[in-house]
DNA sequence: CCCTAACCGAGACGGTACGTCTCGTCTTGAC
DNA sequence: GTCAAGACGAGACGTACCGTCTCGGTTAGGG
């Protein structure tokens, strides 16, 4: 029926653009060429449109046509990047803690997620939409999880009363981040987040 | 005095070599003009002979006679720049973690020093031997001090007996790195240190 | 009526194929803007599909449907280009050969004309099957007109009985060539192909 | 001595300028390069900077450095072509004539002429710097060589004392242009420039 | 009177070459 | 032997077209 071709125009808002349409294949292939380069050790500055279309298997055009320049593509390639936090059990605070913390030194140990976080660290100067769409994205979501266990603790007692929120998240993600980056060389030990817990609680219980 | 020319033959080992001697003042020009650039946000990669050699006022050349690649002229500089203790009065343990962690904060404000840590943090992966030479020369001596104190006050009872006190430093100096990398935008508030090493004390305290 | 029908089978020897008929005017167009673009002074290699399509207001597509590459297109598009010979007189050699001449002479002047001479004589060698065409289509009508005047000619007495008639159509043709080619600047004198055959006759004559 | 140096630099009127000498040998490799592709067949639009650049075994930059386009350099490669004249007996005009015609009946066999020809004849338009160079140096020296023998035979009386040298120049060079490029298939025949001459003086000759 | 098959335009695809830029190395005359 | 200047080969940049491919949408005859 004519009306129904009518609606779907209506509803879509928008005709469908004329020639042929983008290959979402090769978005996903650029996408994917640009974080093994960047797993790689690449900073962003060694990171080369041509290099990136080489290992894709793609045309530097085509990474052109949708990405404008190279920050651009960078950004959204790490926002593709899924960072599920991990479950909460909801039955204990030291436990909840834990998890998070676990969670934390296990994406530590992963080969892309340190070379997201050097990016993110260290290029963030430079490329100030990476710094801000990467907080929004992965910090903000793992400090709003820790400020919510913290303020959970609090209310029911099992963390103290006059405990700065913001203080306690620092204190607890800082202890992680620092052995991450000074502490012994090698993989971080299995029990160090639940060692942190409790060097901290130690002091944030009442 | 011939004891003089013995002795120098001696210290330097060869006599001083013919032809026209390197200008000291082109070396130095050279360090100021790496550590400029890469006070102005650049990462190792970005970093050019060719921008170091025109900011320094000098042919490539002179550089490449003094260091065969950007790796070992970016150790050398970074290694030039100072990073003194401050003073500890000694008198309480509280006041001695407050000194060190404003220290931490006061550097955290300056750009050079931002720089520094960005690229010993995240360029590291790529460059070993910076990351080493770092650690000895700027971590290992904070790390160090921050223990002393540490253990001063566990002798004095002024912190726990049974205190680890490897993640003492941790929570200590990773509650200022929390702040410094992923706190609020702009400069870390003055009472910072005060405020953590009280946060961090109410548990580390007996 | 069934008749037709067959007869129109059997003329055109095959049965129309199913399907869009082919756009005689999409047709027309690419020829036109092929002409035109080499009237511009553009060589086969500077010829671009995509300009032509885009002169024509035509898909790509539809030219590479019809031509499976650029030198089949240009070989067309020159063949469509009519180059009518003069009418002779037949009274006297003389004059006709001024008339064929000074039509020579006419469509050097015209700049269409030129750039096909220019493709035809200096893209030869890469596109074979142009320069063939092109011989049999525009170069031998005129020798053999101008073969046919000459013998003409010497059956007449007008000119010598012992006449090379290749070599008399050589340097009449090949002194209209050069003065085109060679001569000075601008349009050619109107009376260039009266002198041309004047200063021949002179010699060709017994 | 001081002198000479100071004479050295007063006579060549400008101090050699700072830093490393352009190499003569490079040059000599992109001429020789371009002659090279120019002589396979291609045309000035077919022929690619990276094409010269590769043959030559030499870095883009270093074309670009001297040349700032393809036709400059197109024109000094031409330019480097030598093309003497036949030397001249000088006894009889017949001889000299014959002398010149079989020159360029030769260099009409030669492959680099061929396309120097073509180049200059077919992308004349285009590149008008190289018409007129290439009308300079090899098309004026010629004529002018067929223009002085032409005149001495005047002179002599070997020629028409009436003769217009202008058209004496076209039907000699025009009747051998024409052979070379509409005459049968092949090298022209090694008598032709005889039986041109021959042709052209029957009517030349008083 | 729709079905169907080839046509049409538009435009994305993987490539190649462009002319520019900057890299780290090499080569020169002056000091 | 060191210095600056600057040419060198190499190769990435972003752009422009190449010839091919895939879309949604015409045409027009034959069922």
């Amino acid at each position: 029926m004519y009306g129904e071709t009518a609606m779907t125009i209506q509803e879509t808002g928008a005709a469908r653009p004329a020639g042929r349409p983008r290959s979402e294949k090769a978005e996903k292939a650029i996408i994917d060429a640009t974080l093994d380069l960047l797993s790689e050790g690449m900073g962003i500055s060694d990171l080369s449109i041509e290099a990136i279309a080489s290992k894709a298997g793609v045309g530097k055009t085509t990474i052109y046509r949708r990405w404008s320049n190279k920050e651009d593509l960078v950004v959204d390639a790490l926002s593709t990047l899924k960072a599920p936090l991990p479950p909460l059990a909801g039955t204990s605070v030291r436990d909840d803690l834990i998890s998070l913390l676990d969670a934390m030194r296990q994406e530590a140990g992963n080969q892309r997620n340190r070379c997201v976080m050097n990016i993110a660290m260290s290029e963030a100067d430079r490329y100030p939409q990476l710094l801000e769409r990467f907080v929004k994205r992965a910090v903000e979501p793992r400090r709003q999880a820790l400020r919510d266990v913290i303020e959970r603790g609090i209310a029911s007692g099992e963390l103290r009363a006059d405990l700065d929120v913001g203080m306690g998240v620092a204190i607890l993600s800082g202890a992680m981040l620092w052995h991450s980056k000074w502490g012994p060389a090698g993989d971080l030990p299995a029990d160090l987040a639940e060692r942190v817990v409790d060097a901290a609680l130690a002091g944030i219980a009442p």
